[in-house]
DNA sequence: CTCATGTCAGGTTGACTGACATTG
DNA sequence: CCAATGTCAGTCGACCTGACATGA
């Protein structure tokens, strides 16, 4: 029990901090419920790929493209679903080397249950951060500074 | 150039992905501005342990144990920021198990400028937030909703 | 003897780069 | 021949768990 505790901020968590507590505790009770929902299997880094596929199934590197990543990783990304059961592949009949990625019944099962996941999860804690003093909306506050300055 | 893009959030971000790069993109400029100033070779993940240590020097497991992580981990990165000159390590005149993870002369002066660039940034970030529409104190709201949700 | 401190070895996750076969 | 699509192999960063030597 010392006086001086820690250089920086003890017991004054940065901004950068928070904002990374806020949205990994978010994505942790996200994934919780999905689960429990009877989707097993599904983390965090598994969003990237249901963001950004489309209903009539997409070629790994326009999926990759989209996430912002290499197709090798996204390839491990669908590898992944696919042994659990949420994506398949399809030969792509317009073009021989391509293949499609697609939602299974269950994946789009479980896509739609996230999407009502994340919505009422959003309400609740703009809600919470609301009554914290906060005024305004925090999501299109964000997205506008985020466009400005990145 | 489908009609349909994306199952998900396509255009429209969910909060989460808002959060982690808001975060993402203020860490980036920060160690960008570290680096400027001429200090290399330090990245986002060697901040818990700026954020933990003693101005008089800290054990390897009491920094662990502030930084929520394991003694192991800590080690690896006392191990790092050793090599490259920010710490360096001395025997605990008090207990002859341990040592004392201690910051040079550059790594406090280097400390000092990370503060310096991080009450900068977070002053700027913070009008950005404001001049978008958020009226409140962004930083208090987030620590008091994590405290009730977390 | 037990507990605290730290090291060593090895594993996991989620990304990355490079080299390459196949097809358009 | 050149470009696009994907796969295979290997690397890396930042964590983790387990086993252990040493000193309080």
């Amino acid at each position: 029990m010392s006086q001086e505790i820690g250089v920086l901020s003890r017991g004054a968590p940065t901004l950068t901090a928070l904002l990374r507590m806020t949205a990994q505790t978010m994505v942790a009770e996200l994934v919780r419920r999905i689960h429990d929902a009877g989707y097993p299997g599904i983390s965090g880094a598994h969003h990237p790929l249901f963001e950004n596929i489309d209903p009539a199934g997409t070629r790994l590197t326009t999926l990759a493209a989209r996430a912002g990543m290499t197709h090798q990783s996204m390839s491990e990304l669908v590898q992944t679903l696919e042994r659990r059961g949420y994506v398949e592949r399809i030969p792509d009949p317009s073009d021989g080397r391509a293949r499609l990625v697609m939602l299974t019944p269950t994946g789009r099962r479980m896509v739609r249950r996230a999407l009502r996941e994340i919505i009422k999860l959003e309400r609740e804690w703009t809600t919470a951060v609301r009554d914290a003093g906060l005024d305004g909306d925090l999501k299109q506050a964000l997205a506008t500074v985020l466009r400005t300055r990145a």
